[in-house]
DNA sequence: GCCAACGTTGGC
DNA sequence: GCCAACGTTGGC
C-alpha cells in the first residue's frame, strides 16, 4: 500500500509545464523541518498531487515517488534532503483551493490549516476525493 | 530557555 | 501589494 501526499510549488519557480518536460524532477528546496521530516518518509512508489501555490492555486495532477530522500545539494548546510519525482497523471481538470475549502470531507487536510506547509501527507480517502474531483 | 525581531510563505 | 501565520535567529 503506497502512502499519499501533497506538494506545492509555485509555478514561477516550477511548473507542471515544466514538469511535462523533464518527466523527472528532484524536488529540491525544501528549508522546512517539518516537511524534511514528511520528505524522509517517502517511499519510491508512493504517490502525491501536485498543487500550484500563489499563480493558480489548485491541484494540477499526480505524481511518483522515484528516488527517497537524498541530502539536498542546494543546502549548503547539510541539514535538508530532496526526493526525486516522476511525473503522473495531469487531472483532466484542475481542483482548486476554493472547491477543497468548501468540500466538507477535506476539512482536515494540512493544505488547509496549515497553509505554509509545503509537503505534506494526505489520507487515502482525500486522495481518493481530491482523485475524483480532478477526473 | 525566553522572547523580540525578523524573514518567508502564500492566500486574498 | 498587503498581511496573517508561523518559522528562525540571536541577544540576554
Amino acid at each position: 500500500m503506497p502512502s499519499y501526499f501533497l506538494m506545492k510549488s509555485e509555478p514561477d519557480a516550477f511548473s507542471w509545464q515544466q514538469f511535462e518536460k523533464d518527466r523527472v524532477t528532484r524536488w529540491d528546496g525544501v528549508r522546512n523541518y517539518q516537511a524534511r521530516n514528511v520528505m524522509q518518509a517517502m517511499r519510491v512508489g508512493d504517490e502525491a498531487l501536485f498543487y500550484h501555490s500563489n499563480e493558480g492555486r489548485e491541484i494540477v495532477g499526480v505524481m511518483r515517488v522515484v528516488r527517497e530522500a537524498y541530502p539536498d545539494p542546494t543546502d549548503e548546510t547539510g541539514k535538508f534532503v530532496c526526493v526525486d519525482m516522476e511525473i503522473g497523471k495531469k487531472f483532466k481538470r484542475a481542483v482548486t483551493l476554493a472547491e477543497i475549502k468548501q468540500h466538507p470531507k477535506l476539512q482536515n487536510l494540512s493544505l488547509i490549516k496549515q497553509s505554509r506547509l509545503s509537503v505534506m501527507p494526505i489520507t487515502v480517502d482525500e486522495w481518493k476525493i481530491l482523485c475524483k474531483l480532478g477526473s
